[in-house]
DNA sequence: GTCTATAAAGCGATAGAC
DNA sequence: GTCTATCGCTTTATAGAC
């Protein structure tokens, strides 16, 4: 019974996949069936509360996946400019250079933000409060730390539309290069 | 005849804030007929090619927006300083300061990226193009120009989707206050 | 636990009266 | 130019066989 688990963990990545790539609105029962190859009667045996629950459940995914590789290790960190190169190096690995959307952002600014308004406040807010601490830990001010951490996140999520808008990953790979330039400067 | 123009325009507004709202996925006929107030036999006789006209029209006249009160301005400035805290205002004053979501950015991140991809881009690229030209002349090189413009583009797209995923238009402000700063940095 | 069949509602789009 | 009625299709969701 431990294999049920794991093939949900495969699920929610094939699920993932279709929310990126049509938005919540957009991903209908028919692409997730095909993305996942699973029956809808499967689906909703898997996922009773239907599409709703499919999403909670992948943005609950993703946040596992950033506390686990990016929040933990800014928190744990004792050396700053390691930590904020591991940091963009995860970004980077985790959008594939650009290529991929992030989810949450997507969500934010679609109509479904309402339903996952508390969801896609918290993983923004943690990352912010993460970094902002690690920042305030290499010498900074209480206020500088905070906003420099927000310019970090909205300078990823920034990236990542105008990549996609203009289709050049260059844009991404840039950007997060700067980024970690002002990240580092004293 | 021209009162026909005229009312044209209203109704892409309200199409414009309908797509806003719910994307382009999401803005269904219904939708779109009470926040217009006309029926679909008016909609199709307005827009025989359906929701997809109504999109593309309104995207033009965004377009017509940008080029006639930022990209236009920011060709013909002869004071950088004056013209950059210009753009900064308008950008400001269309986005409501953070409220109103970029339409542009958000057919980037769907599906509908793929059928208005050279509208997107277009309107990016001038926008950089313009911002581009506007530093040259201020004295930056080329490739800092064109640097700090795809910055500058990328900061608000990103503040956007920040200050709406959190519920905070500071996000918006503070970033477009740090914005002009780091432009007219020399 | 997965499938097919189907329900009920909503979708974009069209026809035709006015 | 705007309306109502309706078409054909797709949607989410359910039921029941296996």
């Amino acid at each position: 019974m431990l294999k049920k688990g794991v093939e949900r963990k495969e699920v929610l990545r094939a699920l993932g996949e279709v929310f990126r790539a049509h938005g919540y609105e957009g991903a209908s029962l028919t692409l997730i069936t095909e993305a996942t190859g699973l029956g809808k009667g499967s689906l909703y045996h898997l996922f009773p509360g239907g599409k709703e629950q499919m999403a909670a459940e992948v943005l609950a995914d993703i946040d596992g996946w950033f506390e686990l590789n990016i929040y933990a290790p800014l928190r744990d960190a004792n050396d700053p400019a390691r930590a904020i190169a591991a940091m963009i190096a995860g970004v980077d690995q985790y959008f594939h250079s650009g290529d991929r959307v992030c989810l949450v952002g997507l969500v934010a600014l679609g109509s479904a933000r309402d339903t996952f308004a508390e969801t896609v406040d918290d993983y923004f807010a943690r990352w912010q409060v993460a970094l902002a601490q690690l920042l305030r830990r290499s010498g900074l001010s209480r206020s500088q730390a905070q906003r420099r951490a927000e310019d970090a996140l909205l300078t990823i999520q920034g990236a990542l539309v105008l990549a996609r808008a203009r289709n050049d990953a260059g844009i991404f790979r840039r950007a997060l290069s700067d980024l970690m330039a002002r990240l580092l400067a004293p």
